[in-house]
DNA sequence: CGCGTCCTTGAACCGCGTCAAGCCAGGTGG
DNA sequence: CCACCTGGCTTGACGCGGTTCAAGGACGCG
């Protein structure tokens, strides 16, 4: 999976930032920067205000959703450990989404001018960065096909192969590195907490999953990754 | 609207790429790059195609969309004057999508080499690229948002706000800078060309828009906005 | 033990995609 | 100049998938 290197900043010792992606860079500017420690359900930051910095998860589960005060809430992005949250800080601008901790999180902000400063001085870290946004954006243009083609059993099976792809599993317990509820999952995928179930049913029938209590242990994480691929024939 | 400089290399006067973009710095690579040519339909890129590096567009109108042999595709970008395509060439990877010329477009290519060297030793160049990553991320997070939650109505008028955001409005003819039959418009809002017929029968009760022949005039722009705009709001 | 929260399940409703027929405009050939 | 053909647009009818609503169950906590 990913390399990674250990976070001095933080007694945890589940505190890595990515080998791969700014983990040398970010230490040359260690002094100019903020440590947050947030807990489960906390809100990073808030649609609408403005934008002061830029966000590095050093270690942690975080949702980018919308915000919308009736009804469902849509997660555009899911995020861990060396991701980083608050894209446009380099554009001036508000924060267009909420990001909230799936789970305890240690982010480290770092403002605006450092930011920038950092990207003009250092190529190599803006092309770091370049690499980032070009991923990001793959995989993001590659959501707006999957939710305007896919139908539900697709799209909940895509879920779950993203919580993977960016949480992981546990080897043992071979649940998700996240607990979510199932409106969470619901959001995720872009539908309702009763599909999902219904789903979960169908996924548990086809020894996909085994529902225990409250936990889902993935069995078959290919066979949720060929729905979601048979699904791209088409 | 956006400020733009002339095109050196191309004989059409409509030819321009955005000023604030990658006009200075990539005259400076103008030794190093390819013109091409496309007419209306033709395909710049094809998915599955390795990339060998990067296209600017000089002029013209683009759409990037999954293929899809049997019934939808569906457009995950638009892009005219002075966008790029192919983002992903940092990671020498293949394209994901097909790239399809919406009207005679002049895009200008450069190979991945080129263009990387080029962000290494320009910081100015690679962080003005990083704008532009940063920018169309945030667009296509929005766009997985309404795909997700817009009803059809709503998605139509989403896609003619799209359209004009990035092609324009004939300021004389009131009608959008490119010409698209049905199912294109479909493609983009992520419905059926049934549906996008009932949708602009709607529009036009509220006139919104108007249908001259087989022309679509937008009358009231800012009324579409609205749809899209209240849709935010829950 | 009782309460609250989340999950599950069934049933009803409805929005939207699908299918099919008809329409209109433009192009072609007699 | 008209008849015919073709391809895209329009319109209505229908059926399915998915959302919504409501009731019941499981679990955790005080």
């Amino acid at each position: 999976m990913r390399s990674r290197i250990e976070c001095k900043d933080c007694a945890s010792n589940k505190c890595f930032v990515k080998q791969n992606c700014f983990g040398e860079s970010l230490a040359n500017i260690s002094s100019k920067k903020n440590d947050n420690f947030n807990k489960k359900g906390d809100v990073i930051f808030r649609e609408g205000n403005t934008m002061r910095g830029i966000y590095f998860i050093m270690h942690g589960a975080v949702k980018v959703a919308t915000s919308s005060p009736i009804g469902r809430e849509q997660v555009v992005r899911l995020a861990s450990d060396g991701d980083i949250l608050g894209h446009r800080v380099l554009g001036n601008d508000k924060y267009y989404f909420n990001a909230i901790a799936l789970s305890d999180t240690h982010v480290c902000f770092v403002e605006t001018s450092v930011f920038k400063e950092t990207c003009l001085s250092s190529p190599e870290f803006a092309y770091r960065l370049l690499l980032f946004y070009a991923l990001e954006l793959r995989r993001t243009e590659l959501r707006v096909k999957y939710h305007s083609q896919m139908n539900i059993r697709e799209k909940v099976a895509e879920a779950f192969v993203y919580l993977n792809e960016i949480f992981g599993i546990d080897p043992d317990k071979k649940t998700l590195n996240v607990e979510l509820s199932r409106k969470e999952i619901a959001d995720i995928a872009g539908t309702t907490p009763e599909q999902v179930t219904r789903q979960l049913n169908d996924f548990e029938e086809e020894k996909l999953i085994l529902r225990t209590k409250r936990d889902i242990q993935i069995l078959n994480a290919e066979g949720l990754e060929n729905i979601v691929r048979n699904y791209k024939i088409n």
